[in-house]
DNA sequence: GCGGACTGCTTACCT
DNA sequence: ACAGGTAAGCAGTCCGCG
């Protein structure tokens, strides 16, 4: 019998009517979509119907109970989503160099349950650089193939064979391929579909909906490819398509659940669910703004006044509760959470589990480390957010830990609210206003900047051909392996495994300069200590993905087979690289940094665009660079399924190469060149014909690109590399490295620090100078004194910030000063895990250090912090012409003294 | 037993 | 589970010192 949605809620229906109390009694609001009408039963699942109009491709899974893959189709127009299972009776499959004879003498593969069949089929070998003969071993369920624990065709093969074969074969000459892909990804690829595009259902059938009026962009991004290779400008293209067509508006749901702790200090374990649900809110795409409250004993209403449009409802017992929020859930196409894989989902349905709810009507799948959905598309922001490529390159490294607060206050300017009370003794309308707040930054984090962070997970689905929910979960490494993939299997290549990769390409030959690392890396060159004014800095743009491209780097071609080629060397080290056959990860990333700098980067910039299409392209421009700076770590990542560390060598030692020649002829020229690091030149004061002979030098004997990044107005360099400060021409300051722009340090210095940036902003020319070391003198002095006579307002302003980094009990080898102040943190009651930001000051105690909440003022040690703000400063100083000792007033005996 | 030289650990940053 | 290179501060160890 077909369930409908409804059916979840029904025993509610059958209950008494429930007296509902609200907050105070909000004006009613007009709907602000047709949705609120819209509640019409669905059945369940929400099968697309013969002839469903454009919807796009949002999510994949495998359907255990139909043996079928099913897509999730986001239809637009009504905001709904759509099942269409698969009807081309495709099936799991891995392959293997055995005969399908030799096979058929292994008992328990023949007789397995989810044998199916054996298919002959023919492949290229991409190690091997031929076509070989494989057997397709056909299942009827993937988990027969691989992913369970023991008796699946995956071990039984190389466990079985040896014993029933009468050659004797190796144990690594028995291949298996391809028996790791996940079943719903082999489908994608081998049906060539395009998860995050768009598709029409017609007549039963799954069918790409194409768009005219992205023809025309398309064309004129072929015509900007008409003197590549055809290889190339067939990539780019295909590339191009990903990225033009159109996002959908995402109806969208944020939600956030309060647990009733009665130690406030620890968090409820979302497996045990043992305490109450007492407030879940809901803020929407559709302008819901809604808490569900449970009524409990002795709870008063509270005096503050919520915002009118705010809908609080009061649930008399839980299970009403979790079942309101279940109709969310089977509501709304998308979700968010912040971290609600681990929490919010996990513990609603074991909640739910505890009083009572049948399983099959708890619209959520719990997973070992993720919730989906039975119904629509699950997306937890804390890790998408979580995400390093994602942290750094999509938002600049704007928020700094990975907090619904912090993300929230650097991308939205929106706080959590502070609770002055436990938890326990709030008010409702204090709950539902705290349990609201969480859900608005939740929906906003995805609906500032047009809807920024949506499309980006829709073009990052797009290029990687991943359903949504796991892209935004998953690393880029797993984005890059996944469009490669998607190539072998459309160029019929045999995905290779990552074991054969490394035995065939062998290992690498340089030395780290880091003790412990696999290769050596880049260049950074010494910097000229002074202060230089007009410097220019030139840079290749994406320096190593275009090595990969112009040396045809790839695991395929790096020390290949043909003997020709070991004259085409890398430099500085052993390795050569083939020139009979372009590697496909070259043509891949590649064709992918030529797109993002001859058409995103532009395109993002041009203000001539209406302000919607340039926020697109912004994010697409985004998304390559992403993948683009992750593109040569892969290789060298040994959790990378391709994983070839002399592709990654080869490429860093193209880039030490490329930069040396360009320096020598810097040189050459007469140019001086005052710093430089990985794929930049910094020169002081060139001249015109200089920078252009320096461009077609590299055009010419490189064959790359080099830029004119920026012109400082004047740069202050020390002579520590990676540490820098730069004053653009229009007042703005790069400051690069310096301990006064880190995170973690107090904020008396950092603020003192950015004070001096200010000041130096103002600097036109040399004169200009005299007078602003007097002013720097001057800060300098100030925040001297205010520790000297104590004067700072509070211990918050001395407090040290750092992340720990690892459980606190495996900390064995030392116990750093952070890790003191959060087991003494741990001894006074509070929880900590890997990833909580301490705060802590410097104190005269046995210790050296203490919480900031647990340390009163007098003990601070005000001698390290003044010894920190002379480090701090001590880096500009020098260049500057000034001593940090002779600024606070010390003659050189008293520093040399201690005094 | 003490202090300086050294190494290693840890974090935050740069490209 | 992208890479290697650099800076800084502190923890811990070794060694020489009557």
């Amino acid at each position: 019998m077909a369930r409908t949605l409804l059916d979840y809620c029904d025993r509610q229906q059958t209950k008494p009517p429930q007296p509902e109390v609200k907050a105070q009694a909000p004006p009613p609001q007009p709907p602000t979509r047709e949705v609120k009408e819209k509640k019409k039963p669905r059945s369940f699942p929400p099968v697309a119907p013969k002839d469903l109009p454009a919807s796009y491709f949002v999510s994949a899974s495998y359907d255990g109970k139909q043996r079928k893959v099913v897509i999730k189709l986001y239809e637009p127009e009504s905001g709904q989503i759509y099942f269409w299972y698969d009807n081309t009776d495709h099936k799991p499959y891995c392959l293997t160099n055995l005969s399908q004879i030799e096979l058929e003498k292994i008992d328990r593969l023949i007789n397995h349950e989810g044998f199916d069949s054996f298919k002959l089929e023919e492949k290229y070998d991409p190690l091997e650089n031929k076509n070989i003969q494989v057997t397709k071993i056909v299942a009827k369920d993937p988990l027969a193939i691989g992913g369970r624990p023991a008796g699946t065709i995956r071990d039984i093969i190389p466990e079985d064979f040896p014993k029933v074969s009468a050659v004797h074969l190796e144990p690594q000459e028995i291949k298996l391929w391809e028996s790791k892909i996940k079943y719903y990804q082999s489908y994608i690829y081998d049906r060539q579909l395009l998860p995050g595009m768009i598709y029409e259902v017609k007549d039963g059938n799954l069918k790409e909906t194409v768009l005219e009026e992205t023809a025309e962009t398309l064309s004129k991004i072929k015509e900007l490819f008409k003197d590549a290779t055809d290889e190339e400008r067939e990539f780019a293209e295909m590339w191009a398509k990903l990225l033009e067509y159109p996002a959908p508006s995402f109806r969208r749901a944020a939600i956030d659940i309060e647990v009733y702790a009665p130690i406030s200090t620890r968090v409820p374990d979302p497996r045990e669910a043992a305490c109450p649900v007492i407030a879940v809110s809901v803020y929407s795409s559709d302008g819901e703004k809604r808490v569900l409250i449970l009524k409990r004993e002795g709870v008063r209403e509270g005096s503050e006044q919520l915002a009118a449009d705010i809908q609080v409802e009061y649930c008399q017992d839980e299970e009403e509760l979790l079942r309101k929020t279940f109709e969310v859930l089977l509501d709304y196409p998308f979700i968010l959470t912040f971290n609600g894989d681990d929490f919010d989902l996990r513990y609603l349905t074991h909640r739910a589990i505890n009083l009572g709810i049948p399983r099959h009507e708890i619209p959520i799948d719990v997973g070992k480390r993720v919730c989906l959905l039975k119904y629509g598309v699950h997306i937890d922001l804390y890790k998408f957010f979580f995400n390093r490529s994602v942290q750094i390159y999509a938002y600049g490294n704007r928020y700094k830990d990975i907090s619904l607060d912090d993300v929230g206050n650097a991308l939205i300017g929106t706080q959590k609210i502070r609770l002055e009370k436990a938890f326990g003794d709030l008010t409702y309308s204090e709950l539902a206003a705290y349990c609201l707040r969480d859900s608005e930054i939740t929906y906003k984090l995805t609906s500032f900047e047009n809807d920024s962070a949506m499309k980006l997970i829709l073009v990052l689905a797009r290029i990687s051909s991943m359903p949504m929910e796991d892209v935004s979960r998953q690393g880029v490494s797993r984005w890059i392996r996944n469009f490669m993939h998607r190539e072998h299997r459309k160029r019929n290549m045999l995905i290779p495994n990552a074991q054969d990769i490394l035995t065939k390409k062998g290992k690498t030959a340089t030395t780290a300069i880091i003790k412990g690392k696999k290769y050596k890396g880049a260049i950074v060159v010494e910097p000229k200590p002074g202060v230089h004014f007009n410097v220019a800095v030139m840079d290749f743009p994406s320096l190593y993905p275009s090595i990969i491209k112009v040396w045809n780097l790839g695991y395929q071609s790096i020390c290949c087979t043909h003997h020709d080629c070991k004259c085409h060397a890398i430099p500085d080290t052993p390795h050569w690289v083939c020139k009979e056959k372009r590697a496909l990860e070259s043509l891949l990333i590649g064709s992918l940094r030529d797109l993002r700098v001859k058409w995103y980067k532009n395109r993002a910039k041009d203000k001539n665009l209406p302000s919607e299409l340039r926020s697109w392209y912004s994010i697409a421009q985004g998304a390559l660079k992403v993948i683009l700076n992750a593109s040569y770590g892969v290789f060298g990542a040994d959790s990378f399924d391709l994983y070839c560390p002399p592709v990654a060598e080869a490429t860093a030692a193209i880039g030490r190469y490329s930069i040396t020649q360009i320096l020598r002829h810097a040189e050459s020229l007469g140019i001086q060149v005052l710093y430089g690091d990985t794929d930049s030149l910094f020169l002081k004061n060139p001249s015109k014909e200089q920078i252009d002979n320096l461009i077609r030098y590299t055009e010419h004997e490189l064959n790359m690109g080099i830029d004119m990044e920026k012109t400082y107005r004047y740069a202050v360099f020390s002579s520590r590399k990676k540490n820098y400060l730069g004053v653009l021409e229009n007042g703005m300051v790069d400051v690069k490295g310096l301990t006064g722009k880190k995170k973690h340090i107090p904020t008396l210095i950092k603020d003192a620090f950015n004070e001096m940036k200010e000041r130096l902003a103002k600097v036109k020319n040399p004169e200009d100078f005299e007078k602003a070391k007097k002013d720097i003198a001057n800060i300098i002095r100030e925040r001297h004194s205010i520790l000297k006579r104590r004067e700072w307002q509070d211990n918050s302003e001395l407090a040290f910030h750092v992340v720990l980094g690892d459980d606190l009990e495996r900390y064995t080898k030392t116990t750093p000063q952070h890790v003191k102040a959060a087991r003494l943190l741990k001894e006074s009651g509070r929880e900590l895990r890997a990833g909580d930001l301490i705060s802590f000051v410097k104190v005269k105690s046995k210790d050296h250090v203490k919480p900031v909440e647990l340390a009163s003022r007098n003990e601070v040690d005000v001698d390290k912090y003044i010894a920190y703000l002379h480090s701090t400063f001590d880096q500009v100083l020098d260049a500057l012409g000034l001593s940090f000792d002779e600024i606070i007033g010390l003659t050189r005996l008293e520093s040399f003294l201690g005094a």
